[in-house]
DNA sequence: GCAATGCATCATTGCGCTAAGATATGCGCA
DNA sequence: TGCGCATATCTTAGCGCAATGATGCATTGC
C-alpha cells in the first residue's frame, strides 16, 4: 500500500436526513442563505424565497435544533420542574405554559420533583445539562446547591404558584398565607367558634404548609380559638382518611364547628363523611376547601373554596420568562413578582351572613 | 493595513461555562479520555479517574449535551404526546414514564395534541428537529403525516393506553372495547334491563369512543336493548352536565336502569343527581364508571369503576422504548403489542348477584 | 461620472463534543 | 529477549448549523 499524502476520511456515522446543505444545493444557493431563510425570511428576496421553499418541500428537509442551538449558543428549551404531574393544579399550570412556550417556538423539558428538593436539585442539574433558555421552578424553597447553579447559569429563572424568598428572579403566584387567613376569617364570619387545619403532608408541601401557617396566625391573632392543625400522612385512600380524621377530631373536641382543607379532594372526604353521619354543613361544620376542582361545585351541598388562577399563573409566568430569554440581556431582568391573586368562591358548605 | 495571511479569528460568542477541554487541561489527560470517563468510567484507569473526577469538581464541570448530542447523532430524549395534560389518567402514565426514562438518562419532552391529530400531527414534526431517541404517542388514531414522519424518522416509537392498527411498532395499553363491553356485563349480571353510555367528546377522544363502541356492540349482541349513547360536549361544569343528562334520558326513557361513564367524573355527576332526586343506587339505577380516580372508593355509595393500569402502562412502554433506543438496530424492534388488561372494581354503585 | 451607501448573498469559522482510528503501554509467553 | 496481543490513552475529524464579516451589485447623491 503506497503511503498517502492525505489522512483519508474516517467512517461518519450518517444520519441520512436532508440537511441544510442539501437544501442550499438543490436550491443553487448557498447554506447561509437557507439559514437565513429559515431565520429570518424577509432578509431574502422573494426569488430565492421561493426556491428555498421549494427544495425544503422536495426534500422534507427538518431542521435539526440540536445543531442549530450548539452553533448559537442557546437552545429554544425551558426546562420546568413540578412537584407532582399527576396533581392537577400544576397540570393545568403545565399546559398555559406549554401553549404560550409553544408559540414562541420553545418547547417544554418536564420532570416532577415528587415534593423532594433534593430531587429537584438534580432535575436541575440534569436539566441545565441542555443549557435552556430558561428554568420554571415551584415555589419558593430550593436547596443551596440549586440556587448556586442557576445563578451561575445565567439564564432567567422563574417561580410559580408562591411569592416569597428566595427571589431567583421572577415570581409569579399568590400568598399562601393570605388564603389561609382569607379561609378563616369567612368561617369566622359565617359564625363559625372554632376552625381547625386539615392538611396533607405539610412537611414537604411548603405551599400548604404556609396557607396553614396563614390560618394559624390568623387563628391565634383573632383571640376566639387556638390554632389546631391536623397533617396527614400521604395516601391512596387521602379522601377517606380526610373523613375519618374529621370525624375523629370532631369526637375528640365537640366545639369544632369549621374546618379549612389543604385541597378540595381532603374537602370532599370531610363532606362525605359528614353526610354518612348526618352531620348538617354548614350549620353544624362548615367548611372551605382549596383548588376549586372540577367537582367542587356539584358535591353536596357545594363546596365553598378558594380558587387559585392556575393558567393565569403559568401563562404570565411563561409570557414574562420568554420575554427574558429573547432579551438576552440579564440586565433587563429586573427582580420581579407578580401576585397573581386569587378568589374565594362562597358556595354552601359555609354561612354567609 | 497590510495584508495578512492568515484570516484572524472571529468574534464569537463566548459561552463562559467550563468545558471538556478545560478539565482535560485541569486533569493533565486529553479531552477524549474525559469524554470516555462519562460515557464509561469503568473504561479509564483509577489513576486517571481520580484526577478527572477532581478535575470536573473544581470546575463545576457541566457537560453540554446539546454537543453531545450534535457529535454523536442522537440526543437521550424522548418526546412524548398526550392528549391532556390536566387529565389524571395520562398524568399518572407521564410519571411512570418520567421515573423509568429518569434512570436511564433520558428526558422527556411533553406537550399535549388537546385531542387534535393535526395538532398532534404538528407537535411531532417540532419535536422530530430535536432528534429525539424515541416518541411516544396516545392511542392509534394518527394522520398519514405523522405516521410518514416518524416511519422516515427511524427511531422507535410507542402508542399507549390502546390497542388496535396501524401499529408504530409498539404498543402498550388494553382493548378499550372490551372495557365497554365488561361494563355492560356487568350490568346486566346485576339484573339491568336497559343500560345506556354517558360520555364526553367522544368524537375527538377516541379511546372512550372504543369503549362506547364496545358497550354498542355487546348492547346489540346481547338483545336485550338497543344500544343508547348519550354524547356530552366537552364542558367546565361536566360533572354537574353529567347530573342533567341523566335526568334527562331517565325522564324521556323510565325504563333506564344502569349508566356506563366514560369517567369517573361522569359517573360522580351521576351519583350526586341521583341523590338529589332520591333515585335509589345501584336499586333503581346501577353505575359504572372508569378511571379509578382518587375520589371513587368513597362516593355515596362507593363507585363501580374499571381501573385501567396507568402506571403499568408508562413502565412497561418506557422500559422496552428505551430497551430499543439503546439497541440503535431497528431490526431488533419487532411490532409489539402489550395487553396490560384492566381490572373491574365492583363497589356499591352496582348489585352483584 | 464616480464615490458613497445600502442591501442581498456568500464564505468561513467554530460551537463542545463523540467516536474512529492511531499510538503507546504493559503483559504473557515462547 | 522479543514478539504478539490486549488495553489504555490520544489525535483527529467532523456532527449541522448560526452568525460574523466580506463581497458583489444596484442605487443614490453630488
Amino acid at each position: 500500500m503506497e503511503p498517502n499524502s492525505k489522512p483519508k476520511s474516517r467512517a461518519r456515522r450518517n444520519t441520512q436526513r436532508a440537511t441544510m446543505l442539501d437544501v442550499a444545493h438543490l436550491a443553487d444557493v448557498s447554506p447561509s442563505t437557507v439559514s437565513l431563510y429559515l431565520r429570518r425570511p424577509e432578509a431574502v428576496s422573494e426569488k430565492l424565497r421561493d426556491k428555498v421553499k421549494q427544495a425544503i418541500d422536495t426534500l422534507h428537509y427538518v431542521p435539526n435544533r440540536i445543531a442549530g442551538s450548539l452553533a448559537a449558543a442557546r437552545s429554544r428549551t425551558i426546562a420546568v420542574v413540578i412537584p407532582s404531574i399527576a396533581n392537577s393544579f400544576f397540570a393545568r399550570t403545565v399546559e398555559a405554559m406549554q401553549s404560550i412556550s409553544e408559540k414562541a417556538g420553545y418547547n417544554l423539558l418536564l420532570a416532577n420533583s415528587e415534593y423532594d428538593l433534593k430531587r429537584e436539585e438534580e432535575l436541575v442539574r440534569t436539566f441545565l445539562e441542555w443549557s435552556p433558555a430558561g428554568v420554571v421552578l415551584t415555589g419558593c424553597d430550593h436547596t443551596e446547591n440549586t440556587q448556586g447553579m442557576l445563578a451561575s447559569a445565567g439564564i432567567p429563572v422563574g417561580q410559580m404558584w408562591d411569592l416569597g424568598s428566595p427571589s431567583l428572579g421572577l415570581q409569579v403566584g399568590f400568598d399562601n398565607a393570605a388564603v389561609g387567613r382569607t379561609a378563616l376569617q369567612h368561617l369566622h364570619q359565617g359564625g363559625c367558634q372554632r376552625v381547625i387545619y386539615l392538611g396533607v403532608r405539610l412537611d414537604v408541601d411548603h405551599r400548604a404548609r404556609y396557607r396553614a401557617e396563614g390560618y394559624a396566625a390568623a387563628a391565634s391573632a383573632s383571640g376566639r380559638h387556638a390554632p389546631c392543625i391536623i397533617d396527614l400522612p400521604n395516601n391512596e385512600h387521602i379522601v377517606q382518611e380526610a373523613g375519618k380524621a374529621i370525624a375523629a377530631a370532631m369526637a375528640s373536641d365537640p366545639l369544632i364547628d369549621g374546618v379549612i382543607c389543604s385541597n378540595d379532594s381532603l374537602a370532599l372526604g370531610v363532606l362525605l363523611e359528614a353526610q354518612r353521619r348526618g352531620i348538617r354543613v354548614p350549620e353544624r361544620l362548615s367548611v372551605v376547601g382549596f383548588g376549586d376542582l372540577d367537582f367542587a361545585e356539584c358535591t353536596i351541598p357545594p363546596l365553598t373554596t378558594i380558587r387559585p388562577h392556575r393558567q393565569q399563573i403559568g401563562r404570565r409566568l411563561m409570557e414574562i420568562l420568554i420575554e427574558r430569554c429573547e432579551s438576552q440581556d440579564s440586565h433587563e431582568w429586573p427582580e420581579q413578582a407578580i401576585d397573581v391573586g386569587f378568589e374565594l368562591i362562597p358556595r354552601n358548605t359555609t354561612r354567609i351572613i
